[in-house]
This record gives C-alpha cells, sequence and structure tokens, in this order.
DNA sequence: ACTACGGATGCAAAAGCTTCTCATTATTAT
DNA sequence: ATAATAATGAGAAGCTTTTGCATCCGTAGT
C-alpha cells in the first residue's frame, strides 16, 4: 500500500489512477503552486490521458478532502499546493510570476483580534503581498 | 461643473453621460462595494441604457485613473469601490455577503518588513479575513 | 453655433476558466 | 467473478470579462 493510497482512502476517496497521478504530480512538481491547466499539462506530457474535466473534479475533492489548499491569486484562475499542514501566506513577484511563502504570527494574532473587534466568527483569511522579486529588480 | 465632471477631466477621461452615471452610482449607492453586474443592473433599474461592456470599460478606466478600487473576494468576480484616498482592507461574511473594513497599521508595518526581508520591492496587497458576521451568528 | 476629429458606446461575438451532462469504464464489497 | 456504485472522458454549457466593429458623441477650433 503506497502512501499515496492511504491518503486517497484516509479522505474517504477510491484508489484511481487519475487520482494517483495527480497527487503525485503535486507531491513531486517543482513549484509548489499549480494550476488545474498546469497539472492537465503535465499529466499529458508524462504520457497520462487525463482528462481536464476530471483534474479539475479531483482537485476539488482534494480540496473538500483538505489534502490541498486553493488560492485566488491575482489573475483569475485557481492555483493549488500540496497541503503540508501548515498554514502559510503568500508573496508574489508581479513580473515573473515566482511565489514565495511566509508566515508571521504577529500578523495572525492580529487578524484574530480584527475578527473579533468586528464582532465576526473568523472562519479563513487570505493574505497576498505583491511585488518585485530579488531576481527580476536587477534587469532593468 | 459637477464634482464628477472634475474627477472625470482630472483623470484625463471625456466627460460622458455612461461615466457620469456609473461614478454616481459608486458614489450613491448603499453598499460600498459593487460588481459591474450590480452597476450594470442597477443602471438598468434607474432607466439608463448602458451596455454592459461599457460599464466593464468603464470601471476599468476608473481603476487605471484611480478613481476606484478593485478587489478579487472569494467568488472570482471584480467587486468595485470608490477610491477614497484612504487604503483598507476587508472582513467579509461567508454567510451573508456582508463587507466591513478595517486598517491595522501593525500588519501593514509587518507586511513592508517582510517583503523586504525576502528581497522584494513591494507594489501592492490583499489581505481578506472571512468568517460570519454578528448578525448571522445568531441565527441558526 | 457649426464642423471635424478622435475617442466612446452598444451590440454581438469570442475568449478564458470552470462546471456539468451523460454514456462508458473502473473500483469495491460480496 | 458479479453486482452495485462511483469515477472518468469528451464535449457542451455556464459565467464573467474582453474584443471587434459600425455608429455615435464630446471637444477643440472656427
Ligand atoms: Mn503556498
Ligand atoms: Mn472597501
Ligand atoms: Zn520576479
Ligand atoms: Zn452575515
Amino acid at each position: 500500500m503506497s502512501t499515496e493510497s492511504n491518503h486517497l482512502r484516509k479522505a474517504g476517496l477510491k484508489v484511481t489512477l487519475p487520482r494517483m497521478k495527480i497527487l503525485e504530480m503535486l507531491e513531486n512538481s517543482e513549484t509548489r503552486h499549480l494550476s488545474a491547466e498546469d497539472v492537465y499539462k503535465s499529466l499529458l506530457e508524462s504520457g497520462e490521458e487525463i482528462g481536464l474535466a476530471t483534474v479539475y473534479r479531483v482537485l476539488t475533492q482534494f480540496e473538500t478532502a483538505g489534502l490541498v489548499a486553493r488560492h485566488h491569486f491575482e489573475g483569475g484562475h485557481s492555483m493549488f499546493e500540496l497541503n503540508e499542514g501548515d498554514h502559510h501566506d503568500h508573496i508574489l513577484c508581479v513580473k515573473c510570476g515566482r511565489v514565495d511563502e511566509f508566515m508571521d504570527e504577529t500578523i495572525e494574532k492580529r487578524q484574530r483580534q480584527i475578527a473579533q473587534d468586528a464582532g465576526y466568527e473568523i472562519t479563513d483569511h487570505s493574505l497576498y503581498i505583491y511585488g518585485i522579486c530579488p531576481d527580476c529588480r536587477g534587469k532593468a
């Protein structure tokens, strides 16, 4: 029993070839953050004939199961990353699309306080910092 | 010369009826945060025959001119609000869609520090807190 | 006030991303 | 192995947003 099959079973999902391949893709990808299209194309390149609709369905199921996190970076389309349990936020380069991660307990704490002050029961939050990355700052 | 026409002229935009009406709509709307569709429908209801494409074009021009701010709340579509000069972030109710605003200098400061530490030249940021608002917490 | 020009508008078509439909196929429990 | 049930693939459809193009309008100059 591979680790992947166990993850799927634990999530209450049948172990199918598309789900296994997509999970492997997310685990082994160079870039942690992938669009559905990215996953689909990478699978095609590695010879797997998996439909785009299936990629979308499976990623949504993974999200529901807590296996992946979905992000809405600027540009409209969803980006997915493997959920390794640790919450973090993102800082993105507007020139080259690079994505870095960070976690700041001061910010997290202030957010909880702000929600409380406003009378909200907080369920989630998203914080994106946009800028020009070190590599892109050099180039004209 | 109305205030609106001056705003438009100052932004280098011709004073046209659609632009005037859209600007008025943003100024007088009950809810500060509107989608393009919201603006379009409200204009129809008040008897103005303005095309949806024009609403989108004008809102984008207003954004470029700094007259409005565009936000990407969860759900995908863009939301617009009049830019009153003051930066602020948002806390939204996932039940009823209510939107509240806040500004926290501690968070702003930490964001600048995080960008600097990562070597990024910060250009922008977006922070959304999601939760259940005071009104919705009572109801089952 | 009249003209001429360039920009603005409206409509319909198209684009881009995502979801849905449905016939076919694969997985799981027995 | 079989039956019951869920998953898949292909394409159609859905939504928001953008674009092409003919027509219209605002503006600057007369
Ligand atoms: Mn991440
Ligand atoms: Mn606001
Ligand atoms: Zn970069
Ligand atoms: Zn609410």
